[in-house]
DNA sequence: GTAAGCAGTGCTCCTTATTGG
DNA sequence: ACCAATAAGGAGCACTGCTTA
């Protein structure tokens, strides 16, 4: 609320501290001892009622600013990403980490470097001169990045990004998906349906194609984990992919592509496509040339995006759990002393509209 | 940079204006004058030039905290709003007045309310206490929403979202897209294209029934202008709709269903949507049914989503400018006395892979 | 013409002073 | 006269900008 200045003209100003001190006769002193709940220095009980009762019919709200310069500490978060991207992969983990710090009564800046380093520097530089608490480091696909320098007592997390490989992990908190496990579960899932021998892997690189496993200079760590996590559990059955089916890019038109290649030879029982929209690819080929989703060929892939929900049949596909992966993030930074360790959060199947039993031969 | 603490073993200190003022043996007012480069006290070349080079030297940064103690404004704005929705509307205009207050020097903090009046109310207090200079008030679709009260000297900014109905606009500025615009032309592509009296509208509601425009008790203001658009602008050519076909919700399966009443009967030449959801359901439907996309029938729609890029072929659809709505909020939000008007931002029609002639009878 | 001095921003917390028993 | 219990005093956080020398 605020306070008429003596002798302003309808002038007014903000509640402080002082405020509610004089309006209960005690000193700021004591004032702040008791708003801030302190119980190290005794003060009788009707005193402290007396002083919470000033604040609450005065409206008072402690000035945020300068208790910071104070404390030195600020209850703001900043949540610096490289793409706040076009896909909603950024939303879903900024919602996260944003829904789990306002359950703690935090705030969070949100910030975007464009993947630039210079950018980068910059804006670091301008949240560590607010005194934010702390920072959660996001990257829109999973990668090991340059740990971001920080003062000491910014706390620092990274989410869905890794600290440089080769280095030892010290002292450096991280939350990503478990893409090894969703390999695993892609594969686990077309056993369960009874496929064997016919399961094929959509979206590796031919040789000496580096392009879209390098994205921008930088190595998506998602594919590789993903292909190995699927071979493991296979050979775990004494199996081994049937084919991999090389892609020239990550996007819908590349999947229609590829699949298009397979049509007229004998089709595989089951494709585990590298994302969804190689897969949304894959179902409109296979549309275009009569082959039935899933009643002659099953079909997972990975992501869990928006795409999945809307295909026809729905796809079956392993999700990256963002939401979840930016409220983890968010516990972590918010902890005094986040446990310096690497959390892997499970990646769970949606809909499994696309899995079926494999054809009759 | 950090400075070493006298006696202090090995614990440093940021550098703080002092330490530049002493290294350049001038007083603290004159390094800050310098170094805010101000013009309305004389300080020689040389002294400025000194001071300049300790701060550069010593790795001076303001300390932000104290000087908003001090000055009052923080450089940092408020995007409230009431959903970071799953769907990506909210990303987009947060991205676009993210990179707009960037440009401009300025941090943002990321707000949801997740539409409760309650958490609004502590969230806006929160910000305050922090001295934001301004809040940009989002709502993820187009209504009337209640001022959120701030004060003096915060700026506010309604973002997709108008004054409430009947309430003059004085004072407030908004930023919307130009739903009436849209309709009108959405109309216009399918006249061009040759489409005259066998156009219908599909996306109203049964009378009776107010469940989709009442969403949540809000009412979301684009259907009616929508529509509003369309009639307007065939009116103009002497024509009229030729069918309103009703909905009984807004996603793809409400389309989907709406679509199959229309096979059989005698099929309008084009369609136009409430949106692309329901688009989407419509070309399932109609595929289904053998009905060629855009051959046998137009299809125009609404929004711009991410859908409307992956269906085959590429729905038309009239885009909201969601980034562009979120850098002009940005923009105003900046000025020292936003201009108290309603900004109409136009809808672009993006792909036009759904629009063709009419087919003959 | 140059630049130092110092009050003020609102809060926290350490140090000191004043009571009453 | 001494010790709790209670509360006031005031420095310090880093900066800006008016006033003064």
């Amino acid at each position: 609320m605020n306070i008429q200045e003596p002798g302003g003209a309808g002038a007014t100003r903000r509640v402080r501290l002082a405020d509610v001190a004089a309006a209960a006769g005690v000193s700021t002193s004591a004032a702040s001892f008791v708003l801030n709940g302190r119980t190290d220095q005794r003060i009788p009980e009707e005193t402290k009622e007396r002083v919470r009762r000033a604040a609450e019919e005065l409206g008072y709200r402690p000035n945020a600013t300068a208790r910071t310069l104070r404390t030195g500490t600020s209850g703001a978060y900043a949540f610096v990403s490289d793409f706040i991207s076009s896909t909603s992969v950024a939303n879903a983990m900024v919602r996260g980490a944003l829904r789990e710090l306002d359950a703690h009564g935090a705030l969070m800046f949100a910030v975007e470097t464009q993947g630039n380093a210079d950018m980068e520097r910059r804006l670091i530089e301008q949240l560590v001169d607010r005194h934010i608490d702390g920072v959660i480091y996001a990257s829109m696909f999973t990668r090991h990045v340059a740990i971001p320098e920080l003062p000491a007592g910014v706390r620092l997390v990274l989410l869905n990004c890794l600290p440089p490989a080769g280095v030892a992990d010290r002292g450096v908190t991280a939350v990503v998906p478990d893409e090894l496990g969703a390999g695993r579960a892609a594969a686990q899932v077309l056993l369960t349906a009874g496929h064997r021998d016919r399961i094929a892997f959509l979206g590796s690189f031919p040789d000496g194609m580096s392009g879209g496993q390098e994205w921008g200079g930088l190595h998506p760590l998602a594919l590789d984990l993903r292909v190995q996590g699927i071979t493991a559990r296979l050979a775990e059955s004494g199996l081994a992919l049937a084919e991999s089916i090389p892609v020239t890019g990550w996007d819908i038109a590349d999947g229609q592509a590829a699949a298009e290649t397979l049509v007229g030879a004998a089709l595989p029982s089951a494709i585990i496509c590298a994302n969804d929209r190689l897969a949304l690819g894959v179902m409109r080929a296979l549309r275009r040339y009569g082959v039935r989703v899933p009643e002659d060929l099953s079909l997972v892939s990975f992501d869990g995006s928006q795409l999945a929900d809307i295909t026809d049949p729905p796809l079956a596909s392993l999700a990256l759990p963002l939401e979840g992966m930016g409220r983890h993030a968010a516990l972590r930074v918010l902890e005094d002393a986040p446990s310096p360790t690497v959390e892997l959060l499970p990646m769970p199947l949606g809909r499994t509209g696309t899995i079926a039993p494999p054809p009759l031969p």
